[in-house]
DNA sequence: TTACCTGTAATCAGGATAATTACATCAAGA
DNA sequence: TCTTGATGTAATTATCCTGATTACAGGTAA
């Protein structure tokens, strides 16, 4: 099991446009930084779209960023993906036995840990911002140059 | 995307295994309590075994702790089920484009984060022992009782 | 020997991923 | 207005993982 690369795709064209500021942003362009087809490209921007983080527009080549840097965090992406479903990033089998006493009880016992560890995951998340990555990356290309 | 059942249900074995001492904890047994196949139970029971969690012998009916309740974690149980990769949670994409500054930094950018968000998650795991999951079952029992 | 268990390989349907083709729709310039 | 080139999306495909199931080899004890 994987998370989908969508999640760090997604990050990968905000931190891109975020970059490109002035350039024109067309899905094209995008995959080819990226390395992928177009197409993905535009599917996962409908869905930074959708969650208010891009702005895009039929016909006209080129996204830009719908919010400041530093008010888009890792956690804003994750969840604009649909990487992992609300609540369910750990599945739990379900039709117990009821007749058991581990059986008709597992549930409501293991449910809300695994909730709390899929909490603990994606407050992490929470406390990166876009900001923070385009940072590193030019970071990154000051001291390769040095 | 979810993570497999096989830890909900790895989760349920042992705490059964501890509930029944005394019993003969068969695959079949077991499958009737978590309602799946024996086949299934064999399997994971297996991965619990190689893991040291669990003792089983081949024709010999029942599986036994191997360990404390207290000293099985639910990071044990996880690793041992193998849901999750080692540092292989997220997926990233790969062969992003060097000629591109966003593309030949994103993954030594990305990764750190998306590696420590894995570290919050499996953190958390480990704070949770069989113990406190046979002591919350024990407790459920008590209340629905009165 | 018989009966019953564990261990494991093989198969199957179902669902997700990522890539790709094809095409509808839209906007702007010639 | 017509052409060009972009976005939006549906449909298809190969690949992989899951969970269930059948089948059978091998171990153990009465």
């Amino acid at each position: 099991m994987s998370i989908s690369s969508r999640f760090a795709v997604g990050i990968h064209i905000l931190s891109l446009i975020a970059i490109n500021k002035g350039g024109v942003n067309s899905s094209e362009f995008i995959a080819g930084s990226v390395n992928t087809n177009p197409v993905v490209i535009r599917k996962i921007m409908g869905m930074l779209k959708n969650a208010g983080l891009v702005k895009v527009r039929p016909g006209i080549a080129g996204a830009e960023l719908a919010k400041d840097l530093s008010g888009i965090t890792l956690l804003d992406v994750y969840k604009a993906v649909h990487v992992v479903q609300e609540q369910e990033l750990f599945n739990v089998h379900d039709n117990p036995n009821p007749a058991c006493p581990v059986g008709r009880n597992i549930q409501n016992t293991v449910v809300p840990l695994l909730l709390n560890a899929q909490l603990a995951l994606e407050k992490n998340l929470e406390h990166v911002t876009i900001e923070d990555i385009i940072k590193d990356i030019a970071n990154k290309e000051k001291i390769s140059k040095e």
